[in-house]
DNA sequence: AAAGGCCGTGTAAGCGTTTGCACAGACGGC
DNA sequence: GCCGTCTGTGCAAACGCTTACACGGCCTTT
């Protein structure tokens, strides 16, 4: 191994070039006021020394990490993936750099992950959480920093947050469905306790089959799957319901279903339609594909990145509730209307 | 917004408690020098002002982050998700933090960001690329901190890593192909300029074979497929080179293949056994299930970590090449032997 | 009873930056 | 020729912690 040469520090380079530390910490900020022949002698002295500024101490410093922090559920589904990856590519065009943390949708884990990334002093955080219950919230509240919920919802839109309007998503995905005859719809969810899928979807869903006037009945509501294995037991149960069609909140487990049905004999979509809603590529690869509602995943993590930059400037939002455009897509798992 | 109360610091609660900032940090940082009493006195200050260390701080002085950088291709790839969710976990089990950087296996971008992780003063680096050019490597070599590669590969095993054998996982597919009595199996690759896909995989393909006997015949081997719309078109290639088998590097992409041929009327395993190699979820979803290499996805990424954190403390590792094993998964897709 | 150790604590020097303030010199206006 | 402005630069404090070193007191040991 060569020799552990020091990294050079801002002091070596004034050193050389034979100014004061302000000086070259302006040239290295970009800062005006530094005569063009100065600046350039420092610049050749930094090349030469390979002098990177330290961030740490930068950060101590200025007060700022120019780090975000990212806490999500799970990196390995896809759906919080591409969100992520809309994150930390407009993180990257602003020069942030993102700290993750995994929960798996645990409230305590998430109230740890966000007082950890607070005492690493990140500017802001996105929080991807499907529950927001009140610890995280009165942490997040806390928290001094900017907080902004990508693909999830806080209750008084409490937060700023940005997402798709699911009322209106899964209530038109139903519809759709009741107008092709179904009395039995299955609403799939990921759980029973946590806004998105109790205010939104579920509202949705219910707004749907009150003007179509069906009875709701809460026992064609499933909330016991988050996995394919999960899935497939789920499904047993919704073929015990007699249902004739089915909204799902997540791509694997309609396929599970879609899998299941199949393989035990049902057509699709002659005897089950079926449609899931995040348009992942895993509603492409199934046989039929399956029709789904589309959301704009990248853009989500997208634009609430772009917000929590705003945020992080000071600057005042006009709109803190974005609800991005989605659209339907009709594929081999519904009946083309 | 309520009061902005700013942080306490480690002065504070020094004050408070009468005693030297020296004191409040060895009981922060566990110390065992500190009488019973004045820790308990300096704890219960602390939980009165709600003390939190701040860590960049504690970086400056200490030259120790808790930090680590994660780079790799693509977060929305389900294979590099799993290893980042074992990485994360076990970082998180070490109390360390992972800043994560997607390259999409530009090496520009990645000697980028692993500048500025370095920038970032992280404590070490884990390496997913599975290309490693030279200024990668070169980046790699100066950067003071440890880096280990998790399911990836350097030439001369010059850097520490973690993956499994792929040439004996590929050698071994094949051979149990050939003996079926296929002639053309054709091999389904990342890329042509990659270590793991050149020097391993094509490797274990071609021994298999020699060893059977058969030419090998470079208009079999494809490799420029890397999402499943991609994977679609060159479904096509492989059709019109009339091959009976298929070994391929990723699930999407055999999936793409497994779909295409099916819906043009080939039957699966009949007209064309497949196999896969990363068993993710996408290999299960398919109808017929692909048989896979499994890969102890999760594992690699865990083990790669825990080797980084012994690298990080300091410790010599006795084996820096792990290989972890790899099982064969018959499913549906292969004619079981 | 003197010497030596250990324990618990304080002192203060960093760690590598940013940034408010001061100030020297050049320049223009009157 | 004096004063007021700018420009460009330096000074030094601050950011919140860790940690080497020193030291006073008390307990052993001989």
């Amino acid at each position: 191994m060569a020799e552990q040469k020091k990294n050079a520090t801002i002091y070596d380079v004034a050193e050389k070039v034979g100014v004061s530390l302000a000086t070259v910490s302006r040239v290295v900020n970009g800062n005006d006021n530094v005569r063009q022949s100065t600046r350039d002698k420092v610049l050749k002295a930094i090349d030469e020394l390979g002098y990177q500024p330290n961030a740490v101490a930068r950060g101590l410093a200025s007060k700022k990490t120019t780090t975000i922090g990212v806490v999500m559920p799970d990196v390995t589904n896809v759906f919080y993936s591409e969100l992520t990856r809309g994150v930390d590519d407009i993180a990257q065009m602003y020069q942030y750099d993102a700290l993750l943390t995994n929960t798996d949708d645990d409230q305590d884990r998430a109230v740890t992950a966000i007082k950890n990334l607070l005492t690493k002093q990140v500017d802001g955080i996105i929080y991807m959480g499907t529950k927001l219950s009140a610890p995280v919230m009165a942490m997040i509240q806390s928290a001094g920093v900017p907080v902004v919920l990508a693909g999830s919802v806080a209750e008084n839109e409490a937060l700023p947050s940005v997402n798709i309007d699911y009322v209106t998503a899964f209530e038109t995905v139903t519809t759709k469905l009741l107008a092709r005859g179904h009395q039995r719809i299955a609403l799939v969810l990921g759980s029973r306790d946590r806004a998105i899928d109790q205010d939104f979807r579920l509202v949705g869903y219910q707004r749907a089959l009150q003007e179509a006037g069906i009875d709701y009945d809460d026992q064609l509501v499933f909330a016991k799957a988050r996995t394919y294995e999960a899935g497939q037991l789920q499904a047993a149960d919704l073929m015990a319901q007699d249902v004739t069609a089915v909204v799902a909140y997540d791509d694997e487990i309609a396929v599970s279903i879609l899998n299941y049905y199949q393989d035990h004999g049902y057509k699709v979509p002659e005897d089950l339609e079926i449609v899931t809603s995040n348009n992942t590529n895993f509603s492409i690869v199934s046989r039929p594909e399956l029709s789904s509602i589309n959301q704009p995943k990248y853009d989500i993590g997208a634009v609430a990145m772009r917000m929590l930059t705003k945020l992080m400037n000071g600057e005042e939002l006009t709109d803190t509730q974005i609800k991005l455009p989605y659209t339907l897509i009709s594929r081999g798992s519904t009946r083309t209307k």
